[in-house]
DNA sequence: GCCGAATCTCTGAGAACCCTCAGAACCGTC
DNA sequence: GACGGTTCTGAGGGTTCTCAGAGATTCGGC
């Protein structure tokens, strides 16, 4: 279970993750979702901020909001490393404001995700960071999810059912993503959108089932289904019975 | 995977490589991506500084920019040079800078690569001079990539796709190689951009297309697509199912 | 077996994404 | 200074993806 949910430090202690953002409604959800995986969080609302918390909680992720009310989140990523290099982030920033200001930070190691996203998104690129950061020196293994005869592997962004390959679109893929990283549990619809879709989106639940149908044509067809209605609550992703 | 990332002595112990610049992003930069290739790292920010730190540090292979603020690149690879003669280096010049300095230095087995440059062909540099060295656990056999039908020899600058002779220019080369060092994994386009194309390009991610559109044309040109697009994700290289 | 509610599926429109072409800008060479 | 090769920009066009609406279907309770 420890591999599947919160990435730990070799002595078992749980990773520490630093939350900057100047939006309490972003960094309450966050905070909340990351402790929920296993993880230490703190959060801060500006740059200042960020370096005073840095300074003592020594994090070993931060996910940093580019755009801050007082300093620059490129300066304070510079103070973060001056403190410690080892650091990864994973920066937030508006979509128009990719191209120019991200430039470069994607060749570090580290990585971005644009606003708005969805919550399984951005764990994915944590997780993603923390892992390659831990295993820099090992081989760079690969993350894979397996439920059954599915399998998933992050990377290389490739599904499999029954040993046959599965072409996904990108929402069907972080949809499965979220059933296979919580098999056997029932998922309300909820749930899923709030998770799987972006923050701000305004759409009805109607969305899941649609895309829990395509996903279904996808991975079922014709073979013992794994995805299944409960109905009145929402959706379980469950390995055959062997 | 071991051979493929990171180099190190025939002992196992990693590689020792010095960067000196006075650039602090740059250093950073260049810091942690030698360090994910599974490098031992330090940095310096002038010629004084780097001295002192090869001193204890004893590195294998040093990154010298010739411009430094106090003293003259040249002069600190003579102090280095004298501590241990064996050391490789890389130096790092301004592009108009080359010809009357670096001319007579690269005749000691030592490389240069012009400012601005992609990392890519920094690390392609880098591996070459301590391959060279001799200082890798395999046979100084000339660098030799390999994914399915596709074989790339870095020193002849050679490819060819199923035997056949590709011709590539100098972008559409470093592309590949990027691709070919990272099989069957989805690179982004910012991340293929970060990589491939020179830390001072401001244009867009368009041109990664453009150039994975002129490769296609070149290696999968009729044969079995090797270059696949991982729609709203970035690109694979994947060797054909046998 | 019937009914209402929940769920599934089909369709189409709009948007996002990607590929390619043509030409301009930029080399280095002769 | 002209030329060939390379790199990059911009625009057009085709494809794929997402999502809303509406009808069809299934399910569970009665």
């Amino acid at each position: 279970m420890d591999d599947v949910r919160g990435l730990s430090h070799a002595d078992g202690s749980p990773v520490r993750v630093l939350v900057v953002d100047d939006e309490p409604d972003l960094t309450d959800v966050l905070g909340r979702v990351l402790a929920q995986e296993g993880w230490q969080v703190r959060t801060a609302a500006d740059g200042a901020g960020a370096i005073a918390v840095a300074r003592e909680f020594r994090p070993d992720a931060v996910v940093l909001d580019i755009m801050l009310p007082d300093i620059d989140g490129l300066r304070v990523l510079r103070e973060l490393r001056a403190a410690s290099p080892e650091v990864c982030v994973l920066f937030l920033t508006a979509r128009d404001a990719v191209e120019d200001r991200v430039a470069g930070i994607t060749a570090g190691g580290d990585d971005y995700v644009t606003k708005p996203f969805s919550l399984e998104e951005l764990l994915a690129r944590l997780r993603g960071l923390l892992r390659r950061a831990g295993l820099t020196r090992r081989a760079a293994a690969s993350a894979l999810l397996t439920v059954g005869g599915l399998s998933m592997d992050e990377d290389a962004r490739e599904v499999t059912r029954d040993g046959e390959v599965v072409e996904l679109t990108p929402t069907e893929f972080e949809l499965l993503r979220f059933l296979m990283r919580n098999p056997r549990r029932v998922l309300s619809k909820e749930q899923i959108l709030d998770r799987v879709w972006s923050y701000d989106f305004g759409g009805r639940a109607h969305v899941v089932e649609l895309y829990v149908s395509y996903l279904r044509k996808k991975i079922d067809a014709g073979r013992t289904p794994m995805i299944h209605t409960v109905r009145g609550v929402g959706y379980v992703l469950k390995p055959e019975p062997r």
